[in-house]
Parts: C-alpha cells; sequence; structure tokens
DNA sequence: CCTTGAGTTGAAGGGGACTTCAACTTGCAG
DNA sequence: CTGCAAGTTGAAGTCCCCTTCAACTCAAGG
C-alpha cells in the first residue's frame, strides 16, 4: 500500500507544483516526512491539508492565516472529517458572505449605469466598509469622509 | 465652476491616496492636466475611471487588463453615460461567472464534507478550467492529467 | 556500475499593486 | 513677502506568492 507519496506525485495529484509545495512547507502548510536520503514524503492526508490550502485561497484568504486555521486542527491525531467539517464550515461562511458582497456589487454596478455616473459614492465605495477585501494585496482602501455628496457626479 | 481637481481632491473624493492615483497614471488608467507649474489637475471625468478601476478591482481584473478596456473608450469625445454602461456590461459578466463559480465552490465544498475527503479532484479542481482565477497572484493553477481517479482519497 | 530522472538547498528573481522617502517646487492665506 | 500645506519626481522599499537557478545528491532500471 502506498502510505507516502513523493513530491512529485503530491504535485500532480494536487495541481499544485513543486516550488508552491516546498514553500508551502516552510509556512508551515503542509509537513512531510524524510526518507533517510532526506527526500519528502508526503502522508495521503497531506492531501487534504493541500486542497484545503487551494480552497481557501478561493475565498480570498491569505496563506497566512490558512496556516492559522490548520493549526486548529488536532496535531495528535488525524484529523477526521469532523475536524475538517468544522474549518470548512467557518470558510463556508466567509464565502457566502463574499459571494453577498459580490452580488451586491453587481447589483450596484446596475443602478450605476442606470444613473449613468458611476461615480461610487453612493454605490460602492460606502459599501465597502463590509470588506469585500482580501482580494488584492496592499489596496487597504481608504474611505471618504463621510461629509460627501451622496453622488458627486450626478 | 470646477472645472478640474488637485491630486488631494481627487483622492479624497474617490477614496484612492495619491501614491496610487500617480501609479495609476504612469499605467494610463488615469490622465491629469498639468498646471504652469506641473501640478496634476483632473477633469471631473477622471472620478468615473478611478471608480471604473476599483469596481474592477473588485472583480478580480488586473490593472493592465482594466487599463486595456479603458482604452476602449472613445479618446475623441468625453465617454457617455452609454460608454460605459457597455464596459461595465462585459464586467457584470464576469461578475455574475465569478459569483457562480463562488456559489458552486460553497456548494462542493458542503459536498465534500458530507463525503469526508475534501479531496478535490472531483469537486473544485477540476471545475476551475472555468477559471474563478484572477483571485490571487502567481497562483497559476496546473491542471491534474485527466487520467486521475474521481476523488483519490475516498 | 552507470546513467538518468527525480529531489534537495539557499539565494535570488519576478510580478502585481502600491507606499515611503528625500529633496525640492507651487500655491495661497495672512 | 513669508510661511506652510500641498504637490512633484525618481528610486527604493514592501507584501504576497511563488518560480528559477545553480550546484548537488538520491533512487532505480539496464
Amino acid at each position: 500500500m502506498k502510505e507516502s507519496l513523493t513530491i512529485g506525485q503530491l504535485a500532480s495529484r494536487s495541481g499544485v507544483a513543486q516550488s508552491a509545495l516546498r514553500y508551502y512547507e516552510r509556512l508551515g502548510l503542509v509537513r512531510a516526512e524524510r526518507t533517510s536520503g532526506n527526500q519528502r514524503r508526503y502522508a495521503r492526508t497531506e492531501l487534504r491539508r493541500v486542497a484545503f490550502v487551494r480552497i481557501s485561497q478561493q475565498v480570498g484568504i491569505s496563506l497566512e492565516e490558512i496556516r492559522d486555521a490548520l493549526d486548529s486542527l488536532p496535531a495528535s491525531r488525524t484529523p477526521t472529517a469532523a475536524d475538517w467539517a468544522e474549518l470548512s464550515t467557518a470558510w463556508r461562511a466567509r464565502l457566502s458572505e463574499k459571494i453577498r458582497l459580490m452580488t451586491k456589487l453587481r447589483d450596484d454596478l446596475d443602478g450605476c449605469i442606470g444613473c449613468g455616473c458611476l461615480s461610487l459614492q453612493r454605490c460602492t465605495l460606502s459599501n465597502l466598509e463590509d470588506k469585500l477585501s482580501g482580494e488584492g494585496p496592499g489596496a487597504r482602501l481608504m474611505l471618504p469622509p463621510a461629509d460627501q455628496p451622496a453622488c458627486a457626479d450626478c
């Protein structure tokens, strides 16, 4: 029985480049045993971890936060389906929230087109307090002061 | 009548930092006239451009692509509401698609939890061909070869 | 044995999206 | 006029997420 996977195997099965897997290991996202010859051998359960990382990234979560989440898994025993479910449920909420915000953005976009202004003071920027963030790095949106007109260009 | 805005005014009205506005200018996302003393003066219509940039980023579109889109606006005349609507409609489709994929991801996540595997071969990775991408930089997902088992860990 | 493909490391590179800094110059209120 | 906030530039720095490279070492088939 195949107890463990080489890095090449894990890479092709997970769809994540070997270099990324090594990087993830440095960040503490995945773990590997070593052979006598110092090569990585991954337990099959690492597939789940990698999958979880990838999913989480899609949700717009940083690797650091993902690591923190993974650290909450029991270290002593192999995580059960229930353990994973707990993590995933939390993520699910974030996904839902993000979906909600994107839907709102889409609808607001329609509204802006209708109004012809696309000024976003009224439409989107004001909603970003709700943080649709975690999308791109460095974008730390600075909200305009509250004493602004609702729709500057209308 | 206030014909033009200083960079500080544009920054506070758009909620985008001055440094970002200058950066956007270098990338050709916004334009500014100059005073005799070489200071930027933005036409009011630039507010729309900035707003469009910000919205587009939320949709997960890179600045380069946004620039390309903006370049399709008529250069000779001031873009009309219809011009903007055309751009926004295209983006709207992308938003919808992204929402659809996120919803699918959420539901798949439930499915994975149910199945207890979270392997994603069957669940998510295979759907990523549809490109939910544009989320994080550098992630260029490599799909696993087609001859893989559906759910490696079940 | 030998070769060849798979793995190893640390350091450096790279892209995207900005921010920060230093050293000036402009613009405007008093 | 003076003084001070606001603006200008280019270069460099930052953060995140990796990839690439060089120089080796390991593992396994012929």
